[in-house]
DNA sequence: TTAATTTGGTTTCTTAAAGCAACCCTATTA
DNA sequence: TAATAGGGTTGCTTTAAGAAACCAAATTAA
């Protein structure tokens, strides 16, 4: 593929797609959200190829998404789990999974529920919003990197 | 590369990361959340090869993430702009980009600074919220689907 | 009014990644 | 003592990404 790689690129998107944008890293980071710790469940979970998944996790581990952490009294099991990196990501999961469920719904209309552990409300549609906690549309708001640039530049 | 399709899946991460998920789209979208909407732009800024580029362009418009329209009076001058659904992906972009300037930021400290047009304040760290907008972190959440699945299934 | 350039693409070729399947080693279980 | 499960690795095939050349319509420059 020859996948052009984004490390030293200046956008902060770029350099986060080469941590988490691949297919797989980012349903990794999912599956682990809904509790998936071991290869062989992420394995089934995913159908993914075993040369990948390994691939994936260690690239994973590396970037301090997941951390490998020894499972089992005495023997080589492992549990790959989620550090505050890789649970920092959940705002983006949530906000990806709510952009599928509202603009290519599941044939069963099924949606993602989550809820609130503290009062079983449902969570909110994740928003861009103002100190206020008004929500913003990309037309309520403006760039000021650009501005900057611009300023600097001219 | 033999990539796995997810158009089936009944994740709608998956779907959606069938629609965005790959290296470019998701760049190719933000970007033009930032203006841009020339083939000729987004190669330059993006760096990307034009036979990539049409590829990614057609399947977003496939998508209807993007709309091609006819752009200079008379001539084959197009502009590719957001759909509905494409402005939509402003909170997955925006968090992935505070994730990314939060856990990789850039050698320069540069963050995004988007502000809120009305006021000029910066905008709010996107995050999961609950009814009362008080933010949630995984923890704080259950997945009611999967309950609904055990229950279904047991 | 002809030549050069811009825009938006397509084609060809090379390289590298994804997927599959087979194999391997260590522990545990039967 | 054999079978199985977990976690990999290795090799091979398929397919996508990237580079560069080419192309056609429209526009601009000379």
């Amino acid at each position: 593929m020859a996948r052009k790689r984004f490390d030293d690129s200046n956008c902060s998107v770029a350099r986060a797609l080469n941590e988490v944008g691949d297919w797989w890293s980012l349903l990794i980071v999912l599956h682990a959200m809904y509790g998936t710790r071991r290869f062989v469940d992420f394995q089934q979970q995913l159908g993914i190829a075993k040369n990948i998944l390994c691939d994936r996790l260690s690239k994973l581990v590396d970037n301090e998404v997941l951390r490998k952490v020894e499972a089992g009294e005495h023997g080589s099991r492992f549990e790959y789990r989620l550090t505050e990196k890789g649970r920092d990501l959940f705002p983006v999961v949530v906000a990806l999974r709510q952009w599928g469920d509202k603009w290519n719904p599941a044939p069963d209309g099924e949606q993602l529920d989550l809820r609130d552990r503290a009062t079983g409300q449902p969570i909110q549609p994740v928003t861009v919003q103002n100190r206020d906690g008004e929500p913003l549309t990309i037309r309520d708001v403006l760039v000021a990197e650009d501005l900057q640039a611009k300023k600097s530049a001219g």
